[in-house]
DNA sequence: CCTCAAAGTTGACGTTGATTCACTTTTGTC
DNA sequence: GACAAAAGTGAATCAACGTCAACTTTGAGG
């Protein structure tokens, strides 16, 4: 009622008509972000400044900050990328996935194939071999992490997995995946089917001879339903 | 011999007279490596300058660099220096070690003690839940990985271990020590025990089903020896 | 003890990069 | 076409870096 004369309609929720506007916002970070991958790869992250980001950039050096806070968060923002599109696929992955064992496998190989899909952003690693590696926790992340513990504690429920510490569990499979992640972008010949294989080998293999808590972990927010018998 | 008339005779190796010059290096030295442990836990490692950590010390600014190069380099000290300190005891583990099982429980027996043990520099990570991590791969580090690495191809090549991706395996296992360790410390309660049997029984549970190469490792650069195998 | 050269310390100084902000340009609306 | 809001610009300010000439301490020789 009573709505602007000629604005355009919202129907359904796609109709974008996108102002200009709106296109140089979303291009200007984009470029930003692109050059940032560059520049990290080339310089490093420590070695790089704001100013080498922006420089290749065109924009001035105000602009920068209408967009990012710092350097930190530009990085940031690049990790939480690689993470939303990774968080789905493992969403998929899990829905699919009838075992813990199906979801370990398919997990690694969700990530392992994102790993080499997506050199650009990682080519920090190849160009920095030595020195400091940063790792950021970002908020998506941890996010990330979470979801794959609560999926572990999920698994314990229903009796796929036996009652382990989830959290050293979650973490054991994610360092799994870092370091091996690191290595494998490292080399000659990118194999993400034989990285997940291995990583999927070890935990498979030894999941069932980890110590076990006796504790079965209580179901999170959801309603309560079955908690399964013995 | 016509040597000094009246100087201290090295005798044997530890007759250290220690003059008040050599003293207060090895006091600087230490004030500095303190006092950036201190900040880097209070103030997180990408906040801290190089001025907020002798400026602890009660040094002048410029002396900081009589010992150091950068914050970077301090912080590779602080980590070479636990490096420093655990290779000597995988080393031991490792020959104590008849077989690949022994050396893997010795080792993460080995680190997660030494990890629980210097809280002090690892604090860092207890105070910065959020943000960066920063993980450095010091000449130390990696040699130590390496040295991992290598006793793990001499178990392939007397058959205590089979035929696997040495290098996937070493990461895999640094993976699952460095993601257990940063939780463990994060813990109210930090039982090194615990994460040690933890990490051991995904190990050496799941190390039989890793998928294996065929190839046999070659000696490094002792003799040739027997390299076994039909 | 006294003297001297080498070693080490100091902090002010010139640089570099981060961050802000008053001003200009662009965009969208009426 | 006029105006206000949004965004861009780059000069100016500020913080930290790393250097260096001057100063202090140490230890060796006499």
């Amino acid at each position: 009622m009573t709505s602007s004369v000629d604005g355009a309609v919202k129907t359904g929720q796609e109709a974008k008509p996108l102002g200009k506007r709106e296109q140089t916002k979303i291009n200007n970070r984009e470029a930003i972000l692109q050059a940032a991958r560059d520049v990290f790869a080339d310089l490093g992250y420590g070695a790089t400044t704001v100013r080498d980001i922006i420089r290749r950039t065109g924009l001035a050096s105000g602009t920068f900050y209408n967009y990012f806070r710092s350097k930190e968060e530009v990085f940031e923002a690049l990790m939480d990328e690689g993470m939303r599109r990774i968080r789905p696929r493992l969403r998929a992955e899990r829905i699919r996935s009838r075992t813990f064992e199906d979801f370990i496998r398919n997990a690694y190989h969700a990530y392992f194939e994102y790993l080499a899909s997506d050199r650009e952003t990682f080519e920090v690693m190849r160009r920095n071999p030595n020195t400091v590696r940063v790792r950021m926790d970002t908020a998506e992340m941890i996010a990330g992490f979470e979801e794959i513990r609560e999926y572990m504690e999920e698994d314990i429920r229903n009796g796929t997995l036996p009652p382990v510490d989830s959290e050293f569990l979650m973490a054991a499979v994610v360092g799994i995946a870092m370091e091996m992640g690191d290595r494998m972008i490292l080399r000659e010949k990118i194999d993400p089917e034989a990285a997940a294989e291995f990583a999927t080998a070890l935990v498979l293999g030894g999941f069932h001879k980890l110590p076990v808590t006796g504790k079965v972990p209580s179901a999170p927010k959801k309603s309560a339903g079955e908690e399964g018998g013995e």
